[in-house]
RNA sequence: GCUGGUGUAGCCCAAGCGGCAGAGGCAGCUGACUUAAAAUCAGCCCAGUGGGGGUUCGAGUCCCUCCACCAGCACCA
């Protein structure tokens, strides 16, 4: 055994004996349970970060534990391969996507090697496979079968000059983020998925989530954002037509005094027309609609279209405007306008001198009179001025004037979300092609399933101008239409990347099975995923979309339905956000200079370091202040556990079995705590998921018998063998942290299997039982004295106790004692 | 503005149920070892828990209120 601990030659020999001896690749095997741990898979950007090293830490101390703990462990890894920094590399510096990305997962791979993390490398899938997005495309064709898949116009940001769509996060201030011309919005035919036909499942499925951060399901219910409420009509004031609008307060109806329309509202120019405001409501129409969407958010702005509506309950005419603050697509793009209890309305109201109605007056609150509102009432209360309706409480009301309205036909109950269906298209190159062809006679034909998959072709130019590279490709554009045989055109759209990562975890389960996209056992014996581990960033995008594909293949029977019936199918049952890693107070980023390579951590102090620190500096859902003094500190203990091991090692390796008779207290204490750490850790590990006390535990262990182990055994048997035994212990309580170095000592103290497949310790109950407790005394709150006793002393006689203390008899003064309590095994209560 | 989170020692962080504020790490100080330094070892110092109020024998923990910082959403009718 070397004298020194060297980092390097550890990690290389164990991590070339894990990859010979295959030992994290696993297969099904129903007799033995079975846990799926999974994180979420990187893009293969060129290098991991050090939030790639913090993640994949925390999964791999779970799938090492669990492992011990007996489970079958599925741990897979791969790469979410699409996405345009591929694209842009081309652009930028004439490699090709293809060959971009295939160099960034290998010199990834390597570095995820060098890690030790334990995965099942015989899993690795990249998404940029056709064999892998083969599926993707015949799972679109079968939601597109189904009316799930459609196609629609839709706004999107548009540069002229590169002649390309651009996503939010390219447009900065307006302009495009690369040549900086102006950007436009424009009207697009693009495809849809409809996740909004699943927008109730998708919120019931929330409800039983349980191992899920409750921050992200809340953020979740908010993305969905349902809204019960009622759809009412008016009709138009002296002419066909109405408007309907979606209130989710139809108890205020009454209450209305003008209607609100969006500018983008077919109504607003069709009613100006031929009236005075005819040129007004087109200057304000142009100018709104010029308006960057935050330039317009900022006011609350509105022109009179010259007509009026009806109130359909009370018949009154009011008047219709186009607001700057109504959406087009919420909705019906209309609202009924209630001044006095919607706190936009009433702004808009004051500052176009419009009429304000009371119609709820709260309860056990002064009337309100609108006259001396300076604030809209939004609560609940009793209706006045609501006709045959007056006296009701809202919610009461609300119900009844639905039902009304139904009842005169010019309403009914009505549910909307915030959620939007899911645009999939991108004029990118990089990416699954979109398998339809446009047939000129045919209309839109899907690409048969034999002549799946559509491959995305490989000879593209990339200039960044003029397009997506494959709308240019004439071998590719060309073909025959699938039905009628004449010439057609390929769609040059490609898919959204988040689409690759909606199911990508199912694959895992059987990712070489080439006549179907899964295989029903894998996934029955798999999912759903036991613990997955992400950035809290994918909160809503990713883990909606990932659940909503899950709810779609189990409709269109590409899966097993692994739940309970009559439960919501849902793929992830646990959830562990982790926080960002941050450096200087800001996350770390090559723009602001604080990053911090894990390559250079890596060759400096080794994979075991970089993991402990990862683990230790702070509990995985909170952000990580990097500190290079923390990294030293984790560099240090496991030195500093080397050097026990070495001291000891003549004699650490022999037998550990105890002789007979009694052993002393100092013997029992070591064991007891022993016996103590195995429980903590257990705790953080399994239900906490507190890593970094679990490691603090472990540190204060070794800190607690480091000093009995010398170069020569102890004489005393009992203390020998209990000093093995923390010892032992110690390595398997780390062996999930930091492999590398505790297999080694492992295997150094007489290990006689590999420590990867030692069993995970359990507790003896017998070794936690307390010799001496010791008891505080409080006087009136306030500690005053402490005494020792046995753990079964009764009550009476530690009150007893308690009393007898000279320094308690002096707080007490003589006073008479009002109360004692005792909390057993902590302390004792006088109160006087 | 709304929703959620965080606030404990110079710093990172601990304290299932209300019960001695401190487990661990970092930094600092003293000593040992050393020709010296590093490393190592032994020991020590340090806060009353963001502010205010309340409940309680007892509050970091429960309740009310205010403040600061972080994140998500942001005219969703």
């Amino acid at each position: 055994m070397e004298h020194r601990y060297d980092p390097h030659a550890v990690e290389q020999r164990w991590q070339a004996r894990w990859e010979a001896d295959r030992t994290h690749e696993v297969r099904i095997e129903p007799a033995r349970p079975k846990f799926y741990c999974l994180e979420m898979f990187p893009y293969p950007s060129g290098r991991i970060h050090m939030g790639h090293v913090r993640n994949y830490t925390i999964g791999d101390v779970i799938a090492r534990q669990r492992r011990m703990r007996g489970f079958n462990v599925l741990h897979p890894i791969g790469w979410d391969a699409f996405g345009m920094p591929a694209e842009n590399a081309a652009i930028e510096r004439g490699a090709h996507p293809a060959d971009w990305t295939r160099e960034n997962i290998a010199y990834m791979r390597a570095q995820l090697r060098r890690m030790g993390f334990s995965y099942d490398w015989n899993r690795e899938i990249a998404t940029c496979d056709p064999t892998y997005y083969r599926w993707e495309q015949r799972f679109f064709l079968a939601m597109l079968e189904r009316g799930l898949a459609y196609r629609k116009k839709s706004l999107v940001n548009w540069c002229e000059r590169c002649q390309t769509v651009l996503a939010n996060e390219q447009v900065e201030d307006g302009k495009c983020w690369r040549c900086e011309s102006v950007v436009r919005e424009r009207d697009l035919e693009q495809w849809f998925l409809r996740i909004t036909a699943y927008a109730d499942e998708l919120l019931a499925g929330c409800d039983r989530l349980d191992g899920w951060p409750e921050k992200v399901l809340v953020m979740q219910r908010h993305w969905i954002g349902r809204s019960v409420g009622a759809e009412l009509r008016f009709a138009l004031d002296g002419r066909a037509g109405e408007i309907g609008v979606f209130t989710t307060r139809p108890d205020t109806v009454f209450g209305a005094t003008f209607v609100s329309l969006a500018v983008e509202h077919p109504l607003v120019a069709e009613l100006a027309r031929g009236t005075a405001q005819e040129a007004a409501v087109a200057a304000f129409t142009r100018r709104v609609r010029a308006q960057a969407p935050e330039e317009r958010a900022e006011g609350k702005e509105g022109v009179f279209v010259g007509a009026y509506c009806r109130n359909p309950f009370t018949g009154e005419r009011l008047p219709i405007y186009a607001a700057s603050f109504v959406l087009m697509a919420y909705g019906s793009g209309a609202v009924m306008a209630v001044p006095c209890h919607d706190q936009r309305d009433f702004e808009f109201a004051a500052a176009h001198g419009l009429t304000l109605k009371l119609v709820i007056q709260p309860e056990g609150a002064p009337p309100l009179d609108p006259a001396r509102m300076s604030a809209a009432y939004e609560g609940s209360g009793r209706l006045v001025g609501s006709g045959e309706f007056d006296g009701l409480a809202s919610d009461e009301a609300k119900i009844r004037i639905t039902d009304a309205a139904a009842a005169r036909g010019f309403g009914r109950p009505a549910t909307q979300y915030r959620l939007r269906d899911w645009g999939v298209s991108r004029q990118r190159y990089w990416g699954t092609p979109i398998p339809v062809v446009h047939c000129g006679a045919c209309g839109i034909v899907p690409v048969p399933d034999e002549a799946l998959p559509v491959v995305l072709p490989i000879d593209a130019e990339f200039t960044g101008s003029g397009g997506s590279p494959l709308a240019k490709l004439e071998h590719f554009v060309h073909t025959a239409c699938p039905r009628c045989g004449g010439a057609a055109r390929r769609e040059t759209d490609t898919f959204d990347t988040f689409m690759e990562s909606s199911w990508y975890f199912l694959r895992y389960t059987a990712p070489h099975e080439a006549a179907r996209a899964f295989s029903g056992d894998a996934i029955r014996y798999w999912l759903p995923v036991d613990q997955y581990i992400g950035g809290v960033e994918h909160a809503v995008l990713h883990l909606l979309y990932a659940r909503f594909f899950t709810k779609v293949l189990r409709d269109l029977d590409e899966i097993p339905d692994w739940e309970a019936p009559g439960t919501t199918i849902e793929p992830f049952a646990n959830l562990l956000t982790q926080g960002m890693v941050i450096k200087d107070g800001a996350k770390m980023s090559k723009s602001k200079g604080n990053v911090v390579d894990p390559d250079y951590l890596v060759e400096r102090y080794g994979a075991d370091t970089a993991r402990l620190f990862s683990i230790f500096a702070a509990p995985p859902e909170r952000d990580l202040e990097w500190s290079d003094q923390g990294v030293e500190g984790a560099s240090r203990f496991l030195h500093r556990l080397w050097r026990v091991v070495a001291r000891g090692r003549g004699w650490l390796c022999g037998d550990a079995s105890a002789p007979p008779g009694a052993p002393s207290t100092a013997v029992r204490a070591l064991r007891r705590l022993t016996h103590r750490t195995i429980v903590r850790v257990t705790e953080d590990v399994e239900r906490r998921s507190h890593f970094n006390t679990a490691v603090a535990a472990v540190m204060e262990f070794v800190n607690g018998y480091a000093e009995l182990v010398q170069d020569e055994p102890p004489a005393d048997a009992h203390l020998r063998a209990v000093i093995v035994e923390a010892v032992r212990t110690t390595l398997v309580l780390l062996a999930p942290f930091v492999p590398h170095i505790a297999s080694e000592l492992w295997s150094e103290v007489g290990g006689a299997q590999p420590l990867a497949a030692t069993a995970w310790p359990e507790a003896d109950p017998q070794a936690l039982v307390e010799d001496v407790i010791e008891l505080v005394v409080q006087v009136n709150g306030k500690v005053r004295g402490r005494f020792n006793a046995a753990p079964d002393t009764a009550e009476d006689e530690l009150v007893a106790r308690a009393l007898a203390d000279p320094k308690v008899q002096m707080q007490i003064a003589g006073k008479p004692i009002r109360r004692t309590h005792v909390v057993p095994g902590r302390l004792v209560s006088i109160v006087v």
